[in-house]
DNA sequence: TTGAAAGCGCTAACAC
DNA sequence: GTGTTAGCGCTTTCAA
């Protein structure tokens, strides 16, 4: 592997020279850079990242840090981190944490020892606590839970207001026993939380009560929670008519269990969703479901990582908000209202 | 940040003898590693990995590039490369290609400019010439595409023998007008043009003729070609009765047109897939399929790079063979057998 | 406009 | 057992 001194010497300058020319330094006349420029496609030059890294203390690479990568959610989002890192010419790393206290606490503590420029981490366990005693100083945005208060940049939809209007419109369909799938016992992560405040916060607007019954706490967010929650809700005496699933994929699990019940849905059950994940587009009959702007998402954490690595402040840059609420949008599709696309 | 240096001097120490407690060595008296990890823990000390990397040539991070990451296949099988990276402490760095033949190439000539220690490409654009004219030496192992003759170790399963099975499985239904969703009109990958030769195959051999018009090309591998190619099928004089789809996408797509014009699965029309997503076990019905053993194919890529990361050879190691062919099974389902799970 | 040289943080060869 | 030192490839003063 050819290095500066290497092309320094066939194109018998000085290393600085080879330099100036490698990065597109003004002074350099042209005769001059003509000759490095043979001598570095001779010696088929490539600059070492390592040791520019070394001396530039920059990696050009960020890490992406999410329960798993095989959820479509974090998929999708995912791409959408590759592509607007991209644009910055980053690359990113990418970090399963399957859920893990001790992995995402780490993470806190440095990526690859701090090898990474900066994080964005998708939590599931860690707290505020958690976020306090952090010390590392690499820049960190955080997606999705609701962890105030951290020295951190958090970016997320306004779930609470997102799950008030799914059910918002279940009610308006006339249904009056709505299940909500996903709720979760232990350390209730924050999504979840909010999101069944929501889902109150709309049969209290409506008058309709609250029933334990109906609300089924799952361990994880996966199509088999989801439809193993909605075999118990069938079995029950009066089963509900209308289910709110915290997620899509916990809605594609239901609606599974509902139709091979026998079930017509939306007709003798309405499964609504949450993400708007490809699946749900196209399952039969598809989802309503909840649209967060996946990509104001994405562009708007590496956006932030940007300028609190070049502005040198915290992520998100002195004069912005530590919270930023993305943009959502419920959308009705046959699994509530029988209409088809 | 806390250097070596400062370590020593705090400790009282030489940089060598702080770099020997940081790295294990044996040959420290208790005495003195005490006296270091004291320092070290005081300075919260973190080694710094570009100059590690700089000193070592090693980066512990490798490469994996798939097409999109979104599409389940790829997503599952990134999940289960990092797994298997993380057993030998590396960490992944993922690239997305789109499938774009450039940035296929660009990355056979290195990614980030040699700044990771191995690339896993999941290829779809490049052929022999592009491998072949590679000068870049990091180790390289491909997946499932076929090309062959490279100077890189590919894994791949029988995907001729895997499409033959599905077709064959769709003739022991009795169905004799069964048609195929997945060709690739224009440089047929690898894959597609397998999995074809399979399905032809399985109708050879049962003595039934291969019906062009039965055979739907597909500009790409989602949900939307899938249906897109089943409602041209439907339309046809006499529609098939059976459809193999090249991979589960192009089924989940063409299962939503048939259920959406009415007609009932299996019943109706026989829909297989490829590739065993986890959509395919959750929709309604579920996908017969091909399983790919993607933690085989994970494991071996990534074990590839590292023997031959640490071996020196190519990928793969001298005695290791280039082409490896991983494990397969069919999976009989609901939307050919009609068998509830 | 170009060159010489220091130094980023680390490891390893070589002393002691 | 522990210390000294060279050098990985690069960027960046500082001189010329």
């Amino acid at each position: 592997m050819a290095s500066l001194k290497d092309v320094a010497q066939l194109a018998g300058v000085s290393v600085k020279t080879v330099s100036n020319v490698v990065n597109g330094y003004a002074y350099v006349s042209a005769q001059t850079r003509e000759k490095v420029q043979r001598a570095l496609a001779e010696l088929d030059y490539r600059p070492n990242l390592s040791a520019r890294n070394l001396r530039g203390g920059r990696t050009g690479v960020i890490a992406l840090a999410v329960p798993e990568l095989d959820a479509p959610y974090f998929a999708e989002l995912a791409r959408s981190v590759i592509k607007a890192a991209s644009r910055h010419g980053w690359m990113v790393l990418i970090d399963q944490t399957d859920g893990d206290i001790e992995r995402e606490r780490r993470l806190l503590e440095g990526v690859r020892d701090q090898s990474v420029d900066g994080l964005v981490l998708s939590p599931v366990a860690i707290d505020h606590d958690d976020l306090a005693a952090r010390t590392d100083r690499t820049p960190l945005v955080l997606l999705g839970e609701r962890v105030l208060d951290g020295p951190a940049r958090h970016i997320a939809i306004d779930n609470q207001r997102a799950a008030r209007e799914v059910t918002e419109h279940l009610i308006a369909l006339g249904h009056t026993r709505i299940a909500a799938i996903g709720a979760q016992d232990r350390r209730g992560t924050g999504t979840a939380r909010l999101r069944l405040a929501g889902y109150r916060d709309a049969l209290r607007a409506a008058g309709l009560p609250y029933d334990e019954q109906l609300v089924a706490a799952t361990p994880s967010y996966g199509r088999a929670d989801g439809a193993e929650a909605m075999r118990g809700l069938l079995s029950l005496p009066e089963p509900p008519r209308a289910v709110f699933c915290f997620n899509d994929l916990l809605a594609l699990g239901a609606l599974r269990t509902a139709l091979s019940q026998g079930l017509r849905v939306p007709e003798d059950v309405a499964v609504a969703g949450f993400d708007d994940i490809e699946d749900g587009r196209y399952s039969t009959p598809n989802l309503t479901t909840v649209a967060p702007d996946k990509l104001q998402i994405a562009r708007v954490a590496v956006d932030s990582l940007h300028s609190a690595i070049n502005g040198g402040g915290p992520a998100g840059g002195a004069s912005d908000e530590r919270e930023v609420v993305a943009d959502h949008r419920l959308l009705v599709r046959e699994s509530t209202a029988g209409v088809p696309v």
